[in-house]
DNA sequence: CCTTTCATGTAATGGGTTACATGATTCG
DNA sequence: CGAATCATGTAACCCATTACATGAAAGG
């Protein structure tokens, strides 16, 4: 019945994951790639509006046209049920970890090219950056704890705060790995007094 | 003198940094990504060839002929005092955290959408990788620690080490987000007898 | 002799970013 | 009346993966 559904794209499946949250425009799920998701995943609409007619033509998602302000006709896209099967099998399937890349491990791999102080101030602005993202998470964190359904399994909520407590820690790791690494920095022979 | 200078990609950047700690072939520049470089930054030798050609392009690397196997000329390749410039020149400027994309926390992200003993089947997945990864670079750190150089913040030796304690520091974050998710997926209502 | 490793390249394809294009509504 | 927001789409370009192509040396 849906012969295409076996070839999802990661992007598919975050864009299935976020309507099977809540029916959106193209526009909106651009958007909403910002706060929660986009932290883990992002795509811009040059991207998203493709890919939704791809779903389209698979089966797993169907859009309604609704009122809107657009020079074409806006849609309103939400998951069929097919779609939420395909994101089901997906989330349980077997997997692989994708290919990492990071690139402020790769700039920290290379800080023995640099002077010292050069490099505590790479170190310096790292930390800032990181600080500044823990406190955002443990913002949303509280929010979304506080929200009905953080408890049970099969809300959305309790995902999101899954996730957030995940960037959280990952977040405060981090920044425990900056103070680390000024430490030893500071340590260094060239800089004795 | 080197007008194509100013254009380097990261992978650019991930060799200019591999050939800076010692000249290799294109093929065993393929193999470095695997340890301490290809946790945080990977490539396939159809990338690297035609990179290191720009790279050599640009002034920034330049290869020996030397014996080998292969049917063509094997090349070693190192990196040039202007390439020198531009990895130090990079790892000291400003940047903007490129885009993240991890299909574990998306895949977490829409954990709700599935049976609580699936989710739980999943999370025991992702500890059990988690639990591997951080095992093995534990391991490297302590190899790493133990070779001179390792408190030198000029040796790349530094470098790698910092670079494996930020992985150590991530995978036991992870872990410890697995075990807390496992919980809470136990405390779910509906596996209460 | 067969498989693995060394060794370099190109081509096809897919994923992702940026820029071009269009136009209505709302707010200052 | 100008800027921002809503809204959808396409095209050009870059980055990354996989597959095709070739062939010598070493080890079992």
């Amino acid at each position: 019945m849906s012969p295409a559904a076996s070839t999802v794209s990661s992007l598919g499946h975050a864009l299935l994951g976020l309507l099977a949250r809540r029916p959106s425009t193209g526009y909106e799920l651009a958007r909403r790639m910002d706060r929660p998701v986009g932290y883990f995943w992002t795509a811009h609409h040059g991207q998203i509006y493709p890919e939704l007619a791809r779903l389209e033509g698979a089966g797993l998602v169907a859009h309604e046209l609704i009122e809107g302000a657009g020079p074409r006709p806006t849609k309103r896209y939400a998951v069929t049920p097919a779609g939420l099967a395909a994101l089901r099998e997906w989330v349980a399937s077997e997997f692989d970890p994708g290919p990492v890349r990071d690139l402020e491990q790769l700039r920290v791999w290379s800080l023995w090219t640099v002077a010292p102080d050069e490099a505590r101030t790479l170190v310096r602005a790292l930390r800032e950056r990181r600080a500044g993202q823990l406190a955002d998470w443990e913002r949303q964190r509280e929010e979304v704890a506080a929200e009905p359904g953080a408890d049970d399994p099969a809300s959305p909520v309790f995902a999101s705060l899954m996730s957030l407590e995940g960037g959280v820690r990952v977040a405060a790791a981090l920044l425990g790995w900056c103070d680390l690494m000024l430490d030893r920095l500071a340590a260094d022979p060239d800089s004795r007094d």
